[in-house]
Order: C-alpha cells, then structure tokens, then sequence
DNA sequence: CGGTACGTTGAGTCATATCAACCATAGTGG
DNA sequence: CCACTATGGTTGATATGACTCAACGTACCG
C-alpha cells in the first residue's frame, strides 16, 4: 500500500517555510520527523476512508488527493482537494471523531503521518500554532459556506463555470495552458453536484462558445472573463 | 439598536458550565465579563452585516439567531441558527477579515461582546481554550459539508424533510409539540434552498399525509419517523 | 381604512435528470 | 493475438421536478 523513507531535506524546506508549521520549534519539529516517515501512495490509493478512526492527520508533500462524502444512494460529493502544503484529516483528530470523509490519490503523492497526541499537543501549548490552525478551519468553513450559497442558488452552468475557474486558481495550467489537474466528466459532476451527462453537455456548449478547448480530460481555459460572467462570481 | 445591562449571575452561571468558557480561569473571566456588558436586542435586530469589520465575537445568552449569506441576486441563503449558549462571529475574528454573513434576529435576545484581542488571547495562551474552540469550528465545518451533500444530492422534499427533523432536535418543541422556532416561509425555503412556493406547496403535501400538523407558522411534528424515511438520513 | 408583508393556489415553462444506445480505449486472460 | 470486459465518453429522446409568473386571500398595523 505504501513505500516508506526519511523525511528529505526537501520535506524539510516545506515545512520551514509552510504557514503553520513555520511556528513549531526545532524541538518540536523534531516530534514530526524524527520518528516519523513519509508514505507514498499510487494514483487511485485510499489515504483513509469514511468511518476510519484517525490516528493522526497528514501533511501532503507531493499529489493530489481529492476529498468526498459518499451520499445516501452512494454517490460520491466532492468536498475539497488537498495539494503540496495542504494538511488532510486533522478535523477528525481534534472532534475525535471517525472520519466523515474519504481521501484518495488522484495522483501518484507522498505525505507525512503526525500522530494524534502531537498535533493536540501542539495546539494546546504552541498558541501561534493554534491560532493558525483555527484560521485554516476557518477558511475552510468560510468556503464551504460559499458553496452551499452558490449550490443552493446557482444553476449548474453557473456552478461548472466556477469550478473551472476555481481549479485554473489552484492548480495552475502547464505551458500550454492545460490545467493542471485531470480529471473524469464524472469527478466533474460530483464536485458540481449533477448528472455527468449534464457535464458533458455543458463542457460542450463551453467549447462551442470558445469558452474553453477540449482534449479527452485535458482542458484549456481560453476566455477566463467569459466564465467568470458566466459564473456571477463576485470579485 | 440596543440597550445595555451588566452581566447578570444567570450570565456568568451560563458561563461557568460552557464547554468552552468553563476552560477559563477566575481572571479570564473577568477579561469577559467586568469591563464588557451584555446587550440586548430586538426581534429583526442585525448584531452584524456581510462586510463589517468585526472588532470581536459574541456569546449568545437569550434568543435565536439566523445566519445567512446574500447570494448574487440577493436571495438570502441560511447556513446556521445560533441559539443560547452558541458563539457567533469568531470566524471573521480569527481569519481577521470582514464578516462574510450577516447575523439577525428572529427573536428578542442578549450577547455578551468579547474583543477580538481576548479571543485572540485565550486561543493563544489558554490550550484547553484552544482545543474547544478548534472543536466547535470542526463541527460546523463537518454540519457545512453534509449540507454540501445534501444540497447536491437530494430532492427539495427530502430535504425539507430533513430540515424539518433537525429544527425539532435542536429547538425542541413546546408542550403542544409545537417547534420552538417560528419561521417564514420564505426562510425555510431559504435554509432549503428552493422556492417559497414549492415549500408551500411541500408543507401541505406533508400535511395530508399526516407527518405534520400546520397552522401558520406553529409546526407540529406528528410523524418523525416518517419525515426521517423520506429524508433519507442514514443514522 | 388602506397599506404592507405573508401565504396560497393554479398554470405554464424550463432546466436537469433519467434512460437507452452506442463508441473508444485499455487492460486481461485464454 | 484476439475476444472479452470494464471504464469512460457521447448523444438523443423523454420525463419530471422545481421555478416562475400571476392572481388572489389573509392578517396585522399604524
């Protein structure tokens, strides 16, 4: 399930320059990496699944993970990915709580285990870690706020266009212009929330408006203002 | 807009057996509660407004509060209800920018203010602070992200439905049965996400099949079982 | 007594889901 | 090497849930 090594001095660099690990000392820097490892995992591994119990969280080195809820009928909703930087599973440590989620490697990735006690430890007695672990919660609630704003009352046009715009954001394009991240119409449809026949139709008509240019999964953005309209996002 | 009263001995027993505030140590108390008052309000009253700055938070003693965000053609969309005992507005404090919903409400009530430095304050300094609140914003996040689901997969009626049984848990009813919150049509077809009309139109269906009993805005759940079922909600 | 906000009902329309058929691709095992 | 199967993508036809629009009823309030 996953190869194991030594933190490399890479790993090291992120955290000394990540926005919350920044914070720990070298004491406590020591408690993450020293007797811990980084895991890799193949495209398509489960990191955890619903209903695991956590004994830790995870801070991502390398990959993309795509995090969702499965639904009543077993339909999967995406909730959020997680990339280079990004720390995955820490709400079900601090609730002490089973995961409500699943995590799964859209890539190939590698990310670092801190067990449990640690990071509860860290956020009782290292309060500019706390603080800034309580601004990521924060930013996340925020925008999960959003989107039940933008579900609730967005048509599933509106909602496509944003998503196109928000995954150009975070995941950039490559040089020519490709996003950055692949992929499925129905992986497409499960973060907007709709039939992966509905996708495939929108992504079309987007195409027809030169909106955006299509290669099986790969997607250009051509007129990043022409979605934005379509997407009423307020700036 | 409001009147003012120092904290009474009911407040600080409230205080005293907070699963957050209890963690608070005789000074820190009085940080809260000597030099700051509570302050009451009328029903419709706005404690605050998508954009303000926000120089603290609030603790709720008396009342229900309706949060709710402004969409892009104004429609508003609920996200949360605060009732006694709820905090309200630590987001924006922590994240340390402008409010991104606003906070009215439904009945006459009193908060107590808390500045943003002695939020700041306790989460850095007091560690069992720090986890408490950690959990609160955890547990939204995690109510955010099953609403996320819900919007996204489920019809109008089943999440209705839904709504319906979660008001009964968390307002309970009267001695009649009654729900101990009365609301608009028009908010609940805001929590919903949907059209006041096809709310009407739902309530009545529930009506006849006797899973409800209506009149006005007084809601009596007669068959919880039943609207649980046609939720769909996995216990 | 008129005004304003809320509630209700009906009819028509539209966006989106559903169902069904079909194609392309890649991996698998005999 | 080829049939076999699974997975993903596409398109068209059809069904329907939910919205919109419009009219009207009701109740409270100054």
């Amino acid at each position: 399930m996953s190869d194991s090594l030594n933190s490399s001095g890479n790993e090291m660099a992120i955290l000394k320059n990540h926005p919350l690990f920044k914070h720990l000392n070298e004491e406590e820097l020591q408690d993450i990496t020293f007797n811990n490892i980084t895991e890799s995992y193949k495209r398509g591994s489960i990191l955890y699944q619903e209903g695991n119990r956590m004994r830790g969280f995870y801070i991502v080195f390398e990959g993309i993970i795509k995090v969702y809820k499965t639904g009543f009928d077993g339909k999967e909703q995406i909730i959020r990915f997680a990339k280079a930087k990004d720390i995955i599973g820490y709400r079900s440590v601090i609730s002490n709580e089973p995961a409500c989620h699943t995590a799964e490697f859209l890539t190939p990735g590698n990310v670092l285990h801190i067990p449990r006690d640690i990071l509860l430890g860290f956020v009782r007695n290292n309060g500019d870690f706390a603080v800034e672990i309580m601004k990521l919660a924060c930013k996340e609630l925020d925008e999960a706020n959003d989107y039940i704003t933008d579900i609730a009352q967005k048509t599933v046009k509106e909602r496509l266009a944003e998503i196109l715009v928000h995954l150009e954001e975070n995941f950039g394009t490559d040089q020519e212009g490709i996003l950055n991240i692949s992929l499925t119409r129905e992986e497409l449809s499960n973060i907007v929330g709709t039939a992966t026949e509905s996708i495939i139709r929108l992504l079309s008509d987007f195409k027809h408006d030169q909106l955006i240019a299509l290669n099986g999964r790969k997607i250009k953005i051509l007129d990043k203002p022409g979605l934005i309209t379509i997407a009423n996002i307020l700036l």
